[in-house]
DNA sequence: ATCCCGAGGG
DNA sequence: CCCTCTGGAT
């Protein structure tokens, strides 16, 4: 049988209050305050920890602590800084077009829209989430593949393979279930509890703390 | 071997 | 709807 709708919406704040508990302080690990620091960490992050892009990021800002400096930078030395995370060339290339369309377009001031932000190179709808909801206080819900996963997991049971779904959908039903001041923090547990239990191969059902209510436990 | 708090491009 | 980009940790 069917869940109502109604149960659906109890069961996720349910579980979002299960999350809090499990995750008692999640603070962006990208602690950045200034949106362009916060918004090349973001950016830095693809495919990384954030351990590792806050090992780099001091000696980043120290030569380009603006926009306008990271615009003039060479691509070398960029490279030589950011070359632990891996993709470095790719997120290098990211770095230099962001920073000269930033410099170009908004006199080097992150701006504070969905449609300008993702309008940037290498920021996609994900990356202006984070900024846009740690940085500036504009509610967002960010999806990555942890949220894409877990959210099909518990919500659609759909096998959660990503290519086959779609981010924006999943991020208009969830907005849809909570209010706006819980969506960043909301999506931060989410991506925690991903990593940490709900991994995409071998999910930690056994050891999950939401395996009373999650429809795909196994 | 496998995975990592993605985005651009074919 | 794929694929690629990349080094480092485990």
């Amino acid at each position: 049988m069917r869940e109502s709708k109604q149960a659906r919406l109890e069961r996720m704040h349910a579980e979002y209050a299960i999350l809090c508990r499990e995750f008692p302080a999640p603070k962006c690990a990208l602690h950045f305050t200034n949106p362009f620091e916060l918004l090349v960490a973001t950016v830095l992050s693809a495919q990384t920890t954030d351990k590792r892009v806050n090992s780099v990021t001091p000696a980043l800002f120290a030569s380009y602590p603006n926009a306008a400096a990271l615009a003039n930078a060479r691509a070398e030395d960029v490279e030589d800084i950011i070359r632990p995370l891996g993709f470095f060339r790719s997120k290098t290339q990211h770095l230099l077009g962001l920073a000269n369309a930033l410099d170009r377009d908004f006199g080097g001031v992150v701006p504070r829209t969905m449609d300008e932000l993702t309008g940037l190179p290498g920021v996609g709808r994900k990356t202006a989430n984070v900024v846009l909801g740690n940085a500036f206080h504009i509610p967002g819900f960010p999806v990555d593949t942890h949220v894409m996963r877990v959210t099909g997991r518990l919500r659609w049971r759909s096998d959660w393979r990503i290519a086959k779904s779609d981010p924006v959908k999943v991020e208009r039903e969830i907005c849809a279930c909570f209010p706006p001041e819980e969506w960043t923090d909301l999506s931060h547990r989410l991506i925690l509890h991903g990593r940490a239990v709900c991994h995409a191969r071998t999910p930690d059902c056994a050891n999950c703390p939401l395996n009373e209510t999650c429809p795909s436990a196994g």
